[in-house]
DNA sequence: TCTTTTATGTACCTTGGGGTTAATTTGTCA
DNA sequence: TGACAAATTAACCCCAAGGTACATAAAAGA
């Protein structure tokens, strides 16, 4: 409809952009970046606008102040994090295999979301003030719990898990350490040194944890992993 | 007026203070609470000073600049911390006992410790620049690998541990449940409710932990905690 | 084609808060 | 007892950074 650019060019239409989702999709681009790596009273205003395409004034105008903006990153990062929950699909797996899938793609999925890792830490810092006030956020977690409810569900059904187990408490722990893993990894490595963290070790590491948590939720489980030299 | 209090004052001599240790621990004290309380950037050297009993001037007197102080305070949480460590004894104990007490003293240590938890997650925001840069804090970590380390040779010994149970590798999984408990209980709870957070709850799900941690380490271990319901 | 609304750029304002200057008091030691 | 160092006070500086005013170009109506 809008005049083909294709013909003779020589209208020269668009001096300006006038694309609104773009800049805003930059702006959260580029915010995310700088919240994570500085925190909430860390990140600057002026810094992020300057490695926009755009100005400090279409942050107010989108996103209202600086709060604004990182609530906006914030449900952002959630999002994101959540639609690849909703990619993994157990359902077609045996109850264990199920599980042990589960574990281990929360597991990588830590260790590829450094900048969600960092926005939950900081949101931590602010007990989680903002997290509250969103509304979309709540809606979004349902997905892994239903996931793992199931995927227990189906375990007791055929006898194969204690009937002790329990979804919330197995996401907890499998948050727990995939979490810390990534989280304090600094701490860990300048307290204690770095040989966790070399890939052998961490794929060693993995296979313990997935051995442990299916070891306390499967009846008779033998762990592979368990005997292994370190 | 303030020197009477009592005694005939006869000495009297000081009209002020003159404690330079004292206003030292003051200012530390309030700092510790402010910068667990909003971090780095966010804790605010007129809002610290405001609560000391001394003034703005004396902190940087004291500490040189804002780094400095923070520098400050979290070397003071790394000492209590590991103090408290080192007053856990375990050597009396059989290598089973002696692990379980292990465990358990670090996971009623990170609950009680909340300042040490905000700080150490502030200082991975920071990528644990600070911690680099301490030289105090790398000697205080040896001493749970020693306990840690020591207790697995006596349990590998008598023939009661697994030969491939690691140390450091315990420390880090028992640190990782123990510090997620604290660290993201605000974000947890929000997303998934409290449910996990009673008492109650809190007392079975260490119990947990200590079975799985124990039935990854020590051949023929039978939990007791699993068969329980929820 | 006139008006209204949306989107954008430039320049500016304000203040919170990290850091400092300079003088004053207390203690110590020849 | 006087000089010198250590500890402390109060007032001040100043600029980075969050936020705003205002003008205006582009789209959308009408």
């Amino acid at each position: 409809m809008d005049a083909s650019e294709g013909d003779a060019g020589h209208k020269r239409k668009t001096s300006w952009k006038k694309d609104p989702e773009a800049v805003r999709r930059d702006i959260l681009h580029i915010a995310t970046q700088e919240f994570a790596a500085h925190g909430l009273s860390g990140a600057n205003i002026n810094e992020i606008a300057r490695q926009t395409s755009t100005s400090k004034r279409m942050i107010y105008y989108y996103f209202g102040d600086k709060e604004g903006l990182y609530q906006a990153v914030l449900e952002g990062v959630y999002a994101t994090l959540r639609a690849r929950e909703d990619d993994l699909d157990v359902a077609g797996l045996e109850p264990v295999a199920a599980l042990r899938r589960l574990i281990e793609a929360t597991f990588e999925a830590h260790v590829t979301a450094p900048h969600f890792i960092r926005l939950v830490m900081i949101e931590n810092i602010h007990n989680a003030e903002y997290l509250r006030k969103s509304e979309i956020v709540p809606r979004l977690n349902r997905s892994i719990i239903d996931k793992l409810e199931d995927v227990c569900a189906r375990g007791k059904a055929v006898g194969l898990f204690r009937a002790g187990v329990d979804a919330l408490e197995l996401h907890w722990l499998t948050s727990s350490f995939s979490f810390y893993n990534v989280s304090n990894r600094a701490t860990f490595s300048t307290s204690f040194g770095t040989a966790l963290y070399s890939e052998a070790r961490q794929a060693a590491l993995l296979e313990r944890l997935v051995d442990m948590v299916l070891a306390s939720v499967v009846i008779g489980y033998e762990p592979q992993s368990w005997n292994a030299p370190v």
